[in-house]
DNA sequence: AATGAATGAGACTTCATTCAT
DNA sequence: AATGAATGAAGTCTCATTCAT
């Protein structure tokens, strides 16, 4: 049944997959794409073995099921964004460099895509009702907090990290334009016009 | 939850349910229910059918698809928390009160209970992926703002707007408590100390 | 995807199975079948579904799972046998009567085909571990016995009901050959000589 | 039931099997163990290799396959099961001593275990449609015969022999309880009061 | 000699939807 | 107007076995 490719003798001729290192990775990669895609709800292991071009039964070698999966793509998400969040604060070096950084976030590329947006979202969903996704944004939040920190005192952090929150969420979920204005005074209000 | 309509003696016997004029409203409730229960990756014509007690024929009658039924259960949801929401905000009679009805619906109850953070975070990961339903969040968003617009100026009323989002989906999306503290003081910068 | 076989215009053009009252029982039967072939190990939805040339879905609308098609099978299947007990020992009318029968039903037609000796056995195995099988068994002894009385005393009837296992399981589990007077001259002893 | 062989200090660490001569007899061992917890039916390479502690492909290195495994399995088992009836019997050194032997057989031990009520209808069921089964039964109710040939005539060991059968297997299958005293007079009236 | 990785087949089950009544 | 029966598609998961190392 095996469909066998025939080509100049010891070229490539099986589409074997024998010993592929970076599989289980591929397919955490493939599996956000499919959730960007169709959402949790229409993630299957069908849907991602096809994406990430393996075999379906490759799926449930790989992770213990559709929940150990959706935990470490959610996982690497939530890291990743999170050094996003890091690296663009860290660059600032002056008080009122780390003000225009967290507009910034705010305005262009807390997300920085669609794809973004809606993967955070559906996190967010999971770790509404389930606390093991709960770890996770927890996690990343503790990590946006602790390099708000190292620019402001802890208690205007919380402020901003909610602030940061708040808007982009309204912004990704309204119809209506956003005026990046809004963002640049509302953090004036919150950390103080001469701080 | 399953209410059982008796009717004349001689018809108690069956479950028959000729004349039921609020079934649909019943299904569109059920279907809140399951959505806050099983997700909306979990919610079948199945689940609903069983939790409104309907014969599963009766879900393609009343509504085209899924997704018609979903939008209707959305849609109330909604509206009914944006009329808690404006309930709690026109008790308010001065800009102190005001301010004090914004603090406690983030401290204590735009998510009055679990079901509401659930079935925000599902309405908005759909939201985010589809535009029909981001009309739904984006009418509620303007509700919300009009009903703030009444005690603020429409800046500040969408700076609070966020705020309440953000402060609201990182104390349910943490796993360390949130100190109430933190949103009086943010409202205070936001709205400024005397106004 | 649904073979569509053209005849002449309004004779049975489609395999269609819309309205097919018997099909619960068909299914039943047809797990009998499977399960004396392939073992209850070997039965599977597919191949009951298949033996009673129903579609796959068919299977677990009409049944709740496996679980429940194998206790109707078996249940069928206990209650038919314990009927040709009776049947067999009913229509002896004197003690040399029942003696014999006892004695036929041991050497001839207890296990009328090897279809029932596998059948008989796996139930027992299932029974030997889940209580619910048990029942059935159980119940079948019980009507085994309760025939017996109607010839022989209580005590007697026990010991002639275990001598009937014993003897026809061991016919059926030996590779020699198993000579009916051993049954004949057992049926004495048990019995008496002159009872 | 995992035995960890301790090795040479720096090896402890290492879960690594270099040199396990025990390891198919262990294999055997636990295959039996599942056999009685999940059934024939459920019964796996899987499952059977991690109750052994043993890694999979050892399996189908020291089996040709399932069947040859069950094979060895319930060979083991009816020597073992035999060789208890034996040193039962063989303790007799009266008549007497033999019938209370085959009694206490019946109403105590033949079956010390649900788990060997178990095994025995597995093996059963197996050798009711295989023929390569049924070697191990039969050799298993021969070497029974034997011993009891050494107490009783040949005829009268059959029908003890099939006695026992009988009346162990109602016991495992009833659930209602047995009385011993129907054991007693059985074996009375099979081998005469005077015998 | 031994095994971790891999996979295609097939297991059970749930589902949205269709259709005859 | 309303629904019980039915079904094909697709879901997750387990499995025996193969193969490269």
């Amino acid at each position: 049944m095996r469909t066998i490719v025939h080509m100049t003798a010891d070229s490539v001729s099986r589409p074997s997959r024998r010993h592929d290192p970076d599989r289980r990775e591929r397919i955490i990669d493939s599996c956000l794409d499919v959730i960007a895609e169709h959402g949790v709800a229409g993630t299957s292991h069908r849907r991602v073995a096809a994406a990430a071009g393996v075999p379906l039964g490759s799926m449930t070698y790989h992770f213990t099921g559709m929940d150990e999966l959706l935990r470490e793509a959610f996982g690497r998400f939530a890291r990743e964004i999170a050094s996003t969040f890091e690296r663009r604060l860290s660059a600032a070096s002056s008080p009122t460099d780390a003000r225009k950084a967290v507009v910034d976030l705010i305005t262009e590329d807390v997300f920085g895509t669609e794809r973004d947006v809606v993967l955070t979202h559906e996190l967010y969903t999971l770790a509404a009702r389930d606390e093991r996704y709960r770890e996770l944004t927890s996690e990343w939040m503790s990590r946006s907090r602790v390099e708000l920190e190292r620019h402001f005192d802890p208690l205007t952090a919380r402020m901003l990290d909610a602030l940061i929150e708040g808007l982009t969420i309204h912004r990704a979920l309204d119809v209506v334009a956003h005026d990046p204005q809004v963002a640049r005074e509302a953090v004036e209000r919150i950390v103080g016009r001469t701080a």
